[in-house]
RNA sequence: GGAAGGUUGCCAGAGCGGACGAAUGGGGCGGCCUCGAAAGCCGUUGUGGCCUCCGGGUCACCAUGGGUUCGAAUCCCAUACCUUCCGCCA
């Protein structure tokens, strides 16, 4: 969430910074005027309980002393002060709780140097490489929903007698492709990232942390029984492992990866896009993460980008990098670029990672801290991350763009030591 | 799933209704001593909210949430987590 004392301190910058979203400002009106409320609440209310705390030991000085009438008209007296205190508190906390649920409904600021624009189309294309649109072949143009289920490398058909729509099942050369793919992308980021393996269920909260919940829940699987949330990517565990910590500044940035399934309802999201790998509820991805000081957030930003690029073009991929705008930035983003490769069966640019900087939207809500060398005191940290390898869609634009004439598929010089073969 | 015990500051650990933000020890930091170090001695050492005439004042936090009381780390209730044992299990 964003900073309260900011919207006390500079509400105007604040205002304009949301205005660029182009999204309605009335909640954040509310919170200011609500905010105020609640302070002079608290002020009373501190008051009362300090006097209410300077009777009560003037009671126990004197029954020390004997004087039992004395104590108990004080004790009366404090008596009253705690109704009133009990008032004030009752209603302090019933202003802040409703501050609390518009500030968890209030995006993150854009950075100033995110880009004007209303939605996807104003994003400008930063980066375009190894895309030529006339140079396809024909065996190329053919989706890998047709010629990879035919081939029995993917089973869209049983996976939605499993499981239903929108469930993938991958099958023989199909399923050692994609474990490839996870190997792959966790070997080239295991020189300065830790790896980890989460839980992929996890409590109310930690979806709260990242943004996922209170906005989102109808995009989240939950477990009703034990109050469980599947994860929607390896970001939600990440991002709270250190929650209620306070870090060494000299320990920044820190660096995490994580292999883990990943689960999306879509809700609402049915019928477009949809065919194939293209949008599933259910698949894997290796996830990069890094906790940093707010100066080192943007280098590191940069690295994750250079690292999920740099993991598409080894694959010899056609892709290009987004720059989101205002207006298409998700609600906890504060700087976003988005990594595309070129599906040429499909004909469609895929969105293969989100490379974003959320600045201190997620660590205030999660609770993460540093403590700044030689200073006393604490700041709240950064959060950045980015998809080091998102399987179905990689798979799909590698199948695809990698199909020979003879419908078999080539496999990449840098995933060959993987697979232990040259094609499929 | 059942039973028992536990959860206090950076760590260990005392406190079991009033002067407790919390004894004591360890650790960290600063100082004295020393050529330097060890030892010893002295001092210091949590987080956050609000107000401020920027000197400071004040409130909250002893797992979490309620309750009792003039007053709660201390009493009561519920929940979570941890440990051990039993059960079940990849």
């Amino acid at each position: 969430m964003i900073d309260l004392r900011l919207v006390r301190n500079d509400y105007g910058a604040v205002r304009a910074s949301l205005a660029r979203r182009g999204i309605d400002l009335s909640e954040l009106e509310q919170v200011a005027a609500l905010d105020e409320r609640h302070r002079s609440l608290i002020t009373e209310r501190d008051s009362m309980r300090h006097e209410i705390k300077e009777l009560s030991q003037q009671v126990g000085r004197l029954k020390r002393d004997g004087r039992h009438d004395e104590a108990d008209a004080v004790a009366a007296e404090s008596r009253m002060r705690g109704e009133r205190e009990k008032a004030l508190a009752a209603e302090a906390d019933a202003v802040a709780a409703e501050v609390r649920d518009l500030l968890l409904r209030i995006p993150n600021l854009p950075a100033a140097d995110t880009p004007d624009g209303v939605d996807e189309s104003d994003n400008p294309v930063l980066w375009v490489e190894n895309f030529d649109p006339d140079g396809y072949g024909e065996h190329q143009r053919v989706p890998h929903w047709e010629f990879a289920v035919e081939a029995g490398w993917l089973d869209m058909e049983r996976a939605a007698k499993l499981s239903g729509s929108m469930f993938a099942m991958l099958r023989g050369p199909g399923a050692s492709l994609a474990r490839a793919l996870v190997q792959y992308g966790l070997d080239r980021n295991a020189d300065r990232y830790e790896e980890i393996r989460p839980p992929t269920l996890v409590h109310s909260e930690v979806m709260v942390s990242t943004g996922q919940l209170p906005k989102f829940a109808d995009d989240a699987y939950w477990l009703e029984r034990d109050d469980l949330w599947a994860i929607p990517t390896a970001e939600v565990p990440l991002t709270s492992l250190a929650s209620g910590e306070i870090l060494d500044e000299a320990d920044l940035p820190i660096r995490m990866m994580a292999h883990t399934p990943c689960y999306r309802r879509e809700a609402g999201a049915a019928g477009r896009d949809t065919r194939g790998l293209l949008r599933v509820h259910e698949f894997d991805k290796v996830e990069i993460l890094a906790y940093a000081a707010p100066e080192q957030a943007p280098a590191v930003h940069a690295e994750i980008l250079e690292r999920a690029t740099a993991a598409v073009a080894d694959l010899g991929l056609a892709h290009r990098i987004v720059d989101i705008c205002a207006g298409d930035l998700g609600q906890a983003h504060h700087r976003s670029w988005d990594v595309e490769v070129y599906a040429p069966g499909a004909g469609q640019w895929l969105e293969v990672s989100s490379c974003s900087w959320y600045s201190d939207y997620q660590a205030r809500r999660a609770g993460l801290r540093y403590r700044p060398t030689g200073e006393k005191g604490t700041r709240v940290l950064h959060t950045l991350n980015g998809s080091a390898l998102a399987v179905p869609r990689v798979w799909a634009a590698l199948v695809e763009t990698h199909r020979r004439p003879d419908g078999a598929v080539a496999v990449p010089e840098a995933l060959r030591p993987y697979l232990g073969r040259d094609v499929l």
